[in-house]
Parts: structure tokens; C-alpha cells; sequence
RNA sequence: GUCCCUAUCGUCUAGCCGGCCCAGGACAACGGCCUUUCACGCCGUCAACGGGGGUUCGAAUCCCCCUGGGGACGCCA
């Protein structure tokens, strides 16, 4: 099967997630089939589009892995196709010029209102023969009767009565195209065949089909993917928190982790969660889409960042989290992050986490701060075994098992517990009662910068 | 208001053309095991077919109505 899909954002803001995943089920459709995935950037809307945008869509295309064929379509470059196009429709007598105003139309839908009818433009130029002038745009003529419908991908049989639609506008006073309007132009003339959007673009579909068949073009796929709402059941908004997918990036979060999250929020495959890209490419095919609205749960997106946090080898994952370190201002190299990154790698959520558990064994012994849980465990007595344990490390070589069966030996010769001696270390270590193994702790620190923690801890 | 879409555990979902489902998996929650702590891992518990009518020997699965949720009705995209 030939399949040509596409992406066509508008740089109105960064990519969303459910942008996002829009995107991912285009790429992954056209992937699957071995055909192409194009972008187009819907910049029609001069006021509110801005380049940064742009860079910042495509930034987080890339982040996530969703490579584009062909050059990208920028509908700005393009006004002159879409006037040749609402020209022909004025020809074959599909389109007409109105001079109707927009306080004028705005009446005609207060009357349809009044009447409990969709509110729509009545039709007043129809049958003038007017040209084009000051003030004038170009409608679609609506066929008076009929019924459009169209077999969605994932919400199977639609079917609209054309009396629910009007006369849409194609060509704006100022000479502009509408969106449907480009949007046909350009999925025709991409090669387009199937058309996977969101949900809220299932009333503009009838619209859209009545333009192809005026056109006369062929009639792609089209499949609309429900909404995600937020963790409230409710839309997606900035009372959510992170939404952008650039900020999940800021956050510390996996591409792979979000990708498997967001596919699998509206498709599944049997109880299968986990998914590897090149398996999402061979089992997606465009079946098993979910069509009622999602709610998104960070919490699971969270469990599946930290799945993934876990399988990263510790020197790519050193590079991972290199530039959080850095934020947080501290500096060490990529070859030493590996050394400490296994000790928190299990342990670590994101890699916002990840940086703030490593900077405990980065920083100045002097800078450490001790929880008030760790300090509790600093009793005079502990601090007697610390001491005693300073003297039993001197001589010793500083790795882990060697640290293990010196401290174990310690505790047995004594007669003690070792949870009279773990907690005060692990304490005098890192400042706080949870985390890694003393024994890793030690070795990971290195003989100066133990002794110096330890000390300072029982000075 | 009108039209369209939609409805299984708190959440994501499995459940294709009815019986194998007194509904399965995952996240979360809770309990336990492992363990020097935390985390990981493992085991277990809690928890759902929105309501009402049909059709049928039999319905989460098919039909209708109601209710709930969402979207759209722009010279925005």
C-alpha cells in the first residue's frame, strides 16, 4: 500500500503532546508501510506565527526521533497555488464572490440562532454574479442537498447532512486562503493519502471532502485521534503543568519513554506497555486506535521514564545527564559521571533527579547538608564507631568489596549490628538515611574524599 | 441552541463479528517477600462493564432511549 502521511502544525506555540502524538502516529503509519511522512508548517496566520516556533516544533520533532521526508511545506510560500485553485472553482461555477461583511454574517447566524439552527451565512450572494472588489470574499457553493460521508480510520462511518454546513469561505477579503481551503490544496498536491488528525477536526472533514470533490481531486484516508485530557478529565491546559514537549525535555525526560507513553495513550496492542521503537514500526499499522479521549496519567509516564532510565548503559547515560549536572552547576567529566551514575541509575526517576542524587558525591564535603533523619544517627556512639572506622580504611584498598568485608568484619569483631554502623556512615557520606550501599558509597567517593566526610561528620 | 464524536477498575487499556469474562494486563494505592537503608525486583490485595429498555437459551459485547463527557459551529488553525 502506498502511504503518504503528514504532519502540519501550526507555529502558533511549541509542540504539545497531543501534537505530539499526532506526529508520532503519522510517522509510525508511514514508517510502517515504507512510505513518506512530510511536514508542513500552517503559517497562513500572520499575527500569530513566529519563526521560533518553528524551530521549536521542528527541535522537538527531532527530540523525539520523528524524522520527515521531502522538503518542508511552508503554506506562506504557497498563496499563489491556492488563488490558482479558488480561481478554478470560481470557473467551474463551484465558488462565487459575496460582499456580505462580517457584522452582516454575524446577523444572519443571530437569526439561524433564533431559530435553533446552526448558526451559518444564508446564502445572500449565491446567486448574484458578482466579481471580485474591495471588501470580497470567494465562497464554496454548497450543494443543496445530499449527504457527506466518509469512513474514519478510527471512528469508522461518518455521516454529515450538507444542510449543516454552509458556504465556507475559501479566499479572504485580504486575499489569504482559509485553512480548508490550503489544507486540501496542499494534501493534494503533497500526494497525502492518509490524513491522521485530531479529533477536532472532524466537522472541517465534510467540509473538506465537498472541496476535493469540487477540485475533483481523489479523496485521501482520513482517521481523527481523540484528545488527551488532562490527569482531571478535562482539556489539556496550562493548570496541567508541563503540556509542551520541550518542557518534558527541560524536565528530564527519555524521548523513548515519552514516544511509548504517548502511542500507548489511544493504541494498544493486547497488554503489551513496553514498546522499542523499530517494534511500534513493525505492530503499528493504524488498527487498534482508541476513539474516546484519553486522560493523561504522569504517573505512569513517570514509571515508564524510569524503565527506561535503567536499560541506558551507565556512559550513555553519563551523557544524558551531563548538561543537568551543569545546570545545577556543577562540573565534573563525562568518564567520571559514568563512575557514579550506576549508584542512582535504579534509584532515579528523570535525569533532573538523576543530577540532583549525583551532585551529593560532586560537592565540597564542607557544602553537604545533612537531613535531619540522617543527623538523628549521628549519636556520640556512632560517632566512636566512625572514628574507629576512619582508622580501619586507612590501609585499605578503596573498593567495594573490599569496604564490605572490612566494615562487616568490623561490626561482627565488635559485636555490634550493622544498622549501628550503616546508618551513621551512609550519614556522614551523603547527609541523608536512604540510598545507595555505604560500601558503593565509599568506593565511589574515593579514600580522600571519605575520610574528609567522615571526620568532618564527627568533628 | 444545533450538529458531530464518545462511554469497561481512580488512570491507560484487553475484550475483534454474543457464550472460554461472576471481566484480563499495566500505572497508582495498600500488604508482604528480598534487603544494612532507599530504590529495583518478586508475590498478593483493593478496584470497573453509566442508567433503562429491548433482541437472544445466553450481552461488557447487537439495537433503541436517557444521562454523562468531549468537540465543532470564524474572513483561527
Amino acid at each position: 500500500m502506498h502511504v503518504v502521511t503528514r504532519f502540519a502544525p501550526s507555529p502558533t506555540g511549541h509542540l504539545h503532546i497531543g501534537g505530539g502524538r499526532t506526529a508520532i502516529f503519522c510517522w509510525l503509519l508511514a514508517r510502517h508501510f515504507g512510505g513518506e511522512f512530510r511536514l508542513r508548517i500552517e503559517d497562513t496566520d500572520t499575527e500569530r506565527s513566529r519563526q521560533e516556533y518553528t524551530d521549536s516544533i521542528l527541535a522537538s520533532m527531532r527530540w523525539l526521533g520523528l524524522d520527515w521526508d521531502g522538503d518542508l511545506v511552508y503554506q506562506s510560500q504557497r498563496l499563489d497555488v491556492y488563488n490558482a485553485y479558488v480561481d478554478k472553482l470560481l470557473e467551474s461555477g463551484h465558488a462565487y464572490w459575496c460582499e456580505c461583511t462580517p457584522e452582516e454574517v454575524e446577523a444572519m447566524r443571530e437569526v439561524a440562532r433564533a431559530k435553533g439552527e446552526k448558526p451559518r451565512y444564508n446564502g445572500r450572494c449565491r446567486q448574484r454574479t458578482l466579481g471580485p472588489g474591495p471588501g470580497r470574499v470567494v465562497r464554496l457553493r454548497t450543494p443543496d442537498s445530499g449527504v457527506v460521508a466518509f469512513n474514519d480510520m478510527v471512528k469508522g462511518p461518518i455521516a454529515v447532512d450538507v444542510q449543516e454546513l454552509d458556504d465556507m469561505i475559501l479566499r479572504r477579503a485580504d486575499g489569504m486562503p482559509t485553512y480548508n481551503m490550503a489544507v486540501v490544496a496542499d494534501d493534494h498536491d503533497m500526494g497525502v493519502t492518509h490524513v491522521l488528525r485530531g479529533d477536532d477536526h472532524v466537522p472541517n472533514t465534510p467540509k473538506q471532502i465537498l472541496l476535493y470533490q469540487a477540485l475533483g481531486f481523489e479523496q485521501p484516508v482520513f482517521g481523527h485521534v481523540p484528545m488527551i485530557l488532562g490527569p482531571d478529565k478535562q482539556k489539556l491546559s496550562k493548570r496541567h503543568g508541563a503540556r509542551a514537549v520541550i518542557e518534558y525535555e527541560q524536565d528530564g525526560l527519555l524521548p523513548q519513554a515519552l514516544v511509548n507513553y504517548l502511542v500507548r495513550l489511544g493504541w494498544s496492542h493486547g497488554d503489551q506497555e513496553i514498546f522499542a521503537l523499530d517494534e511500534l514500526v513493525r505492530l503499528f499499522d493504524g488498527h487498534n486506535l482508541n476513539s474516546a479521549a484519553a486522560a493523561f496519567d504522569p504517573e505512569k509516564l513517570e514509571w515508564l521514564n524510569a524503565h527506561y532510565l535503567r536499560e541506558i548503559t551507565p556512559g550513555r547515560l553519563a551523557a544524558l545527564v551531563a548538561p543537568f549536572v551543569a545546570k545545577l552547576g556543577f562540573e565534573a567529566s563525562e568518564d567520571r559521571l559514568a563512575e557514579l551514575v550506576p549508584l542512582y541509575q535504579e534509584r532515579a526517576a528523570n535525569l533532573k533527579d538523576l543530577a540532583k542524587s549525583l551532585t551529593l558525591l560532586l560537592q565540597d564535603a564542607d557544602a553537604l547538608v545533612c537531613e535531619d533523619k540522617a543527623a538523628r544517627s549521628l549519636t556520640p556512639e556512632a560517632k566512636a564507631h566512625l572514628a574507629a572506622l576512619c582508622a580501619e580504611f586507612e590501609g585499605l584498598a578503596f573498593e567495594p568489596a573490599a569496604l564490605e568485608a572490612s566494615i562487616h568484619s568490623y561490626v561482627e569483631g565488635n559485636g555490634l549490628a550493622f544498622k549501628q554502623v550503616g546508618p551513621p556512615l551512609r550519614a556522614a557520606l551523603i547527609g541523608q538515611s536512604g540510598g545507595p550501599s555505604v560500601h558503593a558509597l565509599l568506593a565511589a567517593l574515593g579514600r580522600e574524599q571519605s575520610l574528609l566526610r567522615l571526620r568532618r561528620a564527627i568533628a
